[in-house]
Formats: C-alpha cells, structure tokens, sequence
DNA sequence: TAACATTATGTTAGCGCTAACATCGACAAC
DNA sequence: GTTGTCGATGTTAGCGCTAACATAATGTTA
C-alpha cells in the first residue's frame, strides 16, 4: 500500500474524528459556523483547540478556487506614503482570516501588470492596487477577477471596481494658491519621480498659477529620478542658478521640501521671508521641522483602512453606498510659508 | 456525473495533452528541466506558452506539502530601515519562482509567533525574521520548521539557522568613541521605541563612555513610544531642561537625530559647536541635513540580498560557508560632530 | 552476451479540503 | 395520513498537482 506522509499535522478528518462528526460538518462549522447546531459547533470547537488544528490554506484554495489572500500592490515600499497606508491594510487584515499578498510594481506599468497576474493566479479574495494609471491589460484583467478591487491613492470617474484616495489634482492646486494667496509672485515647482499622481498635482498647480496670474513654465522642474531629500536640495539649487528670482517652491512630496529646505539653509537665505516652501503629504518630520514646514495633509492611513473596509463589506455581501471615497486633504500652514505680506 | 468547474484556467493535464506526454513529465520539465529531455522539453514549453499557463501554486503546495512561500516578518513596516531591506527582498524574490508573505509583529514578541505559527502553517520555502530575540516557543518553532531561516539586522553567537545583520552593541560603542575623540564631553543619549536592538546600541554607547570616563546615567533618556523627528525634537528639549550643560547626544536613530537638530535650531543653538550630533543608520537626509549630520552607516540594502542569497544556496543544495554574515558599520562623519576641539 | 546500472518516461494514488448532491428528521399545511 | 418544505448532516467525487513506485529504453561491464 502506498502511503505518503502529508504535512504531519492534524487534519479536518482528525478534528472530524475526534467530534464525531463528517469532515464536510467542521469545514462548515469552521466557515460558516451559523450552519451547524450549536451542540455539534461546540464539539468541533474542542476538538480545534486539544487537536490545535489550523486549516491548510492550500488545500482549502485549491478545492475551493478562491484563496484567503488579498494581493495588494504598491509601487514603492521605501516611500512613507505607501507606508502608512500598508500599515493600514495590515493592522486589518493580518489578524484575521485574511493572508495580504503584496508586490511592488516599482513604478513600473509592466510590473504591475505581471504581479496582477500573478496574484490573480491565486484566486485572491481582493485586490488592492495603487493609483488609476494602469495599462488596458491590467483592467481587464481585474475587471474580470471576480473579486473586490480598491484602487487606492488617487480618485477618478471610472474606477475598476471601486476607489479611495483623494484628488492630487486639487492638492495641487490648493498648495498653488495658498502661495499666491501668499503673496509671493514667482513660484516654481520641485517634482521627483514624476509619476501620474506627481504629474496631477503639477496640473493643478499650472492651473492655480494661471489663475493667479503667475504662470511660468521655466519655473518648473522636474526629473524621473526618485526622490529624496538630497535631491530636494539639490534641485533647488538648480532651479535658483536658473531663476535667482524665484522666491517660492511647491515640492511633489516632503522629502523634496526638506531637502529643498536644506538646500536654502545652505545658500543663507532666510525662510519664508526669502523663499516660501510648501510640501505634499505632511509627514511627521514637516511639524518639526526648523522653520516647521507647510504642507498638503493626506490621511494615507485613512485610506488603508477605508479600503479594507469597503472590501469586507462587499465579501460581506453589503453593497457599498458609493464605490468612490475621497478622503480629501487639507492645507497645513507652518512658519515656511507664513511670511508677513 | 457530477462535475466541479474548476478555476477555468488550463491546467497541467491540458499541457500535457497538448504536448502528448503525461502530466508528471510537464510537471518535472516545469520544477527540473534537466530530468526531462531536450525535445519534449522544447514540446512541453512551446504547449505552456501556447495555453498561457499558469501553474496553480496551492495545488502544487497541496501535493508537494511545500509552498513556494518565504515568510518575511518585520516589526515596521513604515520604518525605513526594514523598507530598505524589505525592497531588497523582493527586488530579488518577486521574479522568480517564490511568493514573498510578510508579516509585521509590531515590535511585540508574542505577535511574531503568531505570525511565525501562520506562516509554518502554508509550508513556507524559507523563513526570514528579523533580530535575535524571538521568544523561546518562536525559537522552537523555526528550528523545526524544516526549512531554512535567517534572522536579519542583528548577530549575535546562538543562531536559530542562519545570521546575517551587524553588531548593535559595537555600533553604538563606535558612536560613544567618536564624541568622546571629538573632545565632547557630557555626552547624552536619546532613545525611543527601546527595542532589543536600541538596546544594544545603548549599552555599548555606556562601554564607551565607561572606556572614556564619561559615563553619567542622567544623561540616558530613553522612552517606549515609537521614535520621530517630532520626538526627537521634543526629548533633547527635555534633556537639556534637565542638564543645560549637555554638549552631545547620541541617538537611537536618525529619525531622532534629525528632531535633536530641528529642536537644537530652536533653542538658538549652533551645531556642532554649543552641541554635537550622531545619529544611526545613516538615511539619505543625513548627508543633506543643514549642517550635515553624522551617523553610523548600515547597509540595510546588502542585510536583504544576503539573505536570500543564503537562502538561495541552501535550497539549492549548497552548504553556505558562513551561517552567520556580519555586514558590518561605518561611521560617517559630517558637520553635526565636527567641531574644532 | 548476460547481468547490471542508468536514464527517461509513465501509472497510480493520494495531498486536505469543499462543491454538489443525497438523506433524514421535524414540522406545517391540507 | 400524505405531501411538501426546510434545516441539519452525510456521502462522494473531485480541485490540480506531485511522491512513490513501475517500466521501458539505453548504455556499461566482465
């Protein structure tokens, strides 16, 4: 007779065993516990816990074409951005029933595109993917998922499935006009990684420069290498060999603020009074910075928890009363941009 | 009949119908090709590409009773330091044939074994944990798990497989060593968020300042919440209050040491002369801070690759040289120390 | 050339779980 | 009482893959 040794430990037919009951009775005590007697629930129970059983996920995927994974992909797993949002999804789903699978697409279209696949593979219970840029492949491929799909990050008309985030379009444009509200009149833009989000909020802050009559493309900066606070500082410096006049910077994100911020330090020039600087995100740091720096406030972790949310009512079998969420942001004024007229 | 509809995707059994051999023979050209010869192998890939398939991971895991899983847990996810060694971790892993599962124990012992347990349960390829300070029912758990395990960012003498990290006790020390040669000379030390590794950092600051005849415990201000620039901006305040006479501080981290600087700027002190700072890891804001700031260089980058490199060769047979890998530190001087005697 | 390795491929029986259908008893309706 | 309905439980047959053994084809040695 030809035997092979399995993982070793107990089975759903152990855990049957010891219950007295059919292996199919625990698996539905286990899944849907409302289904079997309380008599027999409370027998299974016992049994998990002397036996110590854990379900083998596997097994469970495979004879159930759906696993317990959620597959998440981000582009960056270095900036804080996605950081907080990541803690989010986790602080969630990890004590639960669910498994978070997560890729990192590095920017990358294609990337994504492949870890889609990839995490489709698996028949994930939901997916959570970053920003509404992906390629015509990529949608249709989660359109056709059969799962719950939460783009995070950005909003837009035609989610997916569904979405949370906010507008960068608008942040954009809001820290465009707190600058002219400012009064300061030849106001440039610091963007790293220049990444679809990256590109909206410069939008928004074209439009708001127009609008305060301010408009100058050779005020504008931008470069494809990722940012960091060095390259703040260093850009900086660039854009004042080119315009010595300018006297106000809006940074794609506060990594390039600070740096930006260093870099004046530097040159001795006095913040707000002789350059006025405005970040994106309001990480930590931009409250404690020396001066402490303006900022576009996200509720990145807002927008974990908002997803995961939107997901376990829809597996729930809720319908969701909006399948677009925008958490919006807010403007934090600090000393970097708080000069007197 | 009855009959169960499957994912709907193609299976092995279609490749190998396409490619007229059975299914073992497409499953050993998939896992082995060299078990298989070269013109049914040529058959068997031309079939695999022409149904786009996709082997189904938890049928694989279910037969094999191994997944292709390596499970990764970390105790933050938004501090820089593991997002560095993290990204090394998949820049390397999420290409090939394995499943990155990452888990976050939220700097809590008991949560890791959880986790730990969790991911035992899929039947994981290989483990990755981070420190050396699991619990005693963790430690068991890896040592049985059967397959390889690293633990990263620490060493110590007592691995559960496979080490590889730096020595916290000798980097704090280099870091006491260095004010006191700068001629500092009541030297403080802020930590936040006291986990095992801070720790060891403290104490090996406390043999350099023993060594240098500086050792003062009212200067060690030590907290659990989890460090910040904000933190460190509010606990240097809290220092200083306590010892005006404090002329350098080491911190815990650069997150700290960047707050100790904006809190310092504050207080209307110049750096480094009225107050020396040193931070640790060595993020790249340090070098682009305003005035630069010293700090103790870690590779987080090389802890990743390492380990899967180690964990690559022992799945591949190979016996690693070395079970323990000690990537070592740096000091990097900068202006935040470098006062004239 | 017989005896024996060695290599390449196939057959069969699971891995642990759940979908789909079957059964059984209790109870209601007529 | 017969019929129907409904909820609780059981039986059976896979899900897609691979371990373990079996066999056929080839080379190797004395």
């Amino acid at each position: 007779m030809r035997k092979r040794k399995g993982a070793g430990r107990p089975t759903i037919a152990d855990v049957a065993n010891k219950a007295g009951v059919s292996t199919i009775t625990v698996s539905r005590a286990l899944r849907d516990p409302s289904k079997v007697s309380d008599h027999l629930r409370r027998k299974i129970n016992n049994a998990v816990r002397k036996l110590n059983y854990v379900p083998h996920s596997h097994a469970s995927a495979l004879a159930s074409t759906r696993s317990n994974i959620v597959g998440v992909i981000v582009p960056s797993l270095t900036n804080n951005v996605f950081a907080d949002t990541l803690r989010a999804i986790y602080d969630d789903f990890d004590h639960g029933a669910f498994q978070v699978q997560l890729g990192n697409s590095r920017y990358v279209a294609d990337e994504e595109e492949r870890l889609v696949r990839s995490f489709l593979g698996q028949g994930p219970s939901a997916m959570i993917v970053a920003g509404t840029d992906q390629t015509d492949a990529t949608r249709e491929l989660l359109e056709n998922a059969g799962c719950p799909v939460v783009q995070i990050m950005d909003i837009g008309d035609d989610p997916i499935d569904m979405m949370v985030g906010f507008s960068h379009f608008d942040g954009g444009r809001a820290a465009g006009h707190h600058l002219v509200q400012k009064g300061y009149q030849r106001i440039g833009f610091l963007g790293a990684r220049m990444d679809p989000r990256s590109h909206r909020r410069l939008e928004g802050f074209k439009e708001a420069m127009q609008s305060g009559g301010r408009y100058d493309p050779d005020l504008i900066m931008t470069t494809t290498v990722s940012s960091s606070v060095s390259l703040g500082s260093e850009l900086i410096g660039q854009l004042r060999a080119r315009r010595p006049d300018l006297d106000a910077v809006f940074c794609n994100n506060d990594d390039m603020a600070l740096g930006a911020l260093f870099g004046c330090q530097k040159a001795g020039l006095s913040i707000p009074e002789d350059m006025g600087i405005i970040g994106f995100n309001d990480l930590e740091m931009m409250a404690a910075a020396c001066p402490s720096l303006t900022s576009i406030r996200t509720d990145r972790y807002a927008i974990g928890k908002r997803a995961v949310e939107m997901i376990r009512a829809v597996l729930d079998g809720d319908i969701p009363d909006d399948k677009i969420i925008d958490v919006g942001f807010e403007l934090q004024q600090r000393e970097s941009t708080d000069r007197v007229g």
